[in-house]
DNA sequence: CGTTACCTTGACATCATGTCAAGTGATTTT
DNA sequence: AAAATCACTTGACATGATGTCAAGGTAACG
């Protein structure tokens, strides 16, 4: 059974997944992978059916290796719906970076793979949470713009935050995180918030 | 090729790449596109040098088919930096459903392929250049959001008119295409035109 | 008639994923 | 101590895609 295997391979696995991910991109192979994990090829097929299912334990790992959670529920503890919204956007700046290289790696695979694109929108669905709780702060303290359905807010909030739009910004313009991350708040600010 | 009643066989394989790519997504395979083209693999390879060549041309293709020069570049007669800037957007929501299907499959190769990435880019430049004018007809009305430099907001502009964002908002999220347009304009109003 | 351009057929090389079978060495079970 | 089990290795194999190569067919055109 695949499950009652030792975990230090496991683990060994998925670290190299992640730094060869970081390092040569998305389009890193199987064989590869295992090399840089220092087992056979076959021993990663132990552990995982295939390379889809790789690709989302590995992004697994890393979100805990990040601290997602905890990072992106912070935002909670804000005071109003404004601070909040900020609070989410900085957190999310602050995260976007270091998951990057394996959303990458899964929005390539998206592409062909079914079953790496289902994995794909069950990732996102905890972040239009965060956007809908983001939301839902906002007009309960009636300062969600006039004119926005509270789904259509939470959509294009989901939208500008997308990792698409941090390589658009961060990789294929060449901005800084940081200015990414003021850029993220100053148009969210201008599009979601009621003046005055 | 003077007295050739029939189309060349390279429009053909163009035609049939566009239809397959829009049928089928990004992942048809060259022989899919032989076959619908009702030619041999091999006369694919004596027109286009790779698949990158293929989506490359098709891309080119799909875009004159498209009129896209003259749909964007009816903006440019806009009295005003602001009207301009909304000309363009309507323009653009017209125009991306249509080349959506070939943009997608030009993004899912540009992932592994570099040629595909540099075609990608070139095409985009003109995008980029749209978004450069319409910036510049704000500011020199003087109605760009202060604050912001001018690079910054061609920049962003580029990135919300992205083809990943019509994707996300249209295909992930299910709006209508005119919902996205009006979306586009609502949050490039508020995020780069200067109140008042 | 022969050349040329364009296309076809079919074989082949390469490379990645994923499967299968047999074997090895350490640990545990009996 | 013998046997079984676990985690992994080795190596072969099937599949399917891209891209290459060689040889041949056919219609237009000189």
């Amino acid at each position: 059974m695949a499950g009652s295997v030792a975990r230090g391979t496991r683990e060994k696995i998925l670290e190299a997944c992640r730094r060869k991910l970081e390092e040569q991109g998305a389009d890193v192979g199987m064989g590869e992978i295992a090399k840089a994990a220092g087992v056979s090829r076959q021993a990663v097929y132990l552990h995982f059916a295939n390379r889809a299912e790789l690709l989302v334990a590995t992004a697994r790992h890393a979100d805990m290796a990040a601290n997602v959670d905890e990072l992106l529920s912070a935002s909670r503890g804000a005071p109003d719906g404004v601070s909040r919204l900020l609070a989410y956007l900085d957190a999310w700046a602050q995260l976007v970076p270091q998951i990057y290289p394996v959303a990458r790696a899964l929005l390539a695979m998206k592409e062909t793979d079914a079953s790496a694109g289902a994995a794909w929108t069950d990732r996102m669905a905890a972040q239009r949470h965060g956007c809908q709780a983001a939301i839902d702060a906002l007009e309960k303290d009636g300062h969600l713009v006039a004119g926005l359905s509270n789904r259509a807010a939470v959509d294009s909030l989901w939208t500008l935050m997308s990792v698409r739009n941090y390589e658009h910004w961060v990789m294929d313009c060449g901005w800084t995180v940081e200015a990414y991350r003021d850029e993220l708040k100053r148009i969210a600010s201008a599009a979601f918030i009621k003046a005055g």
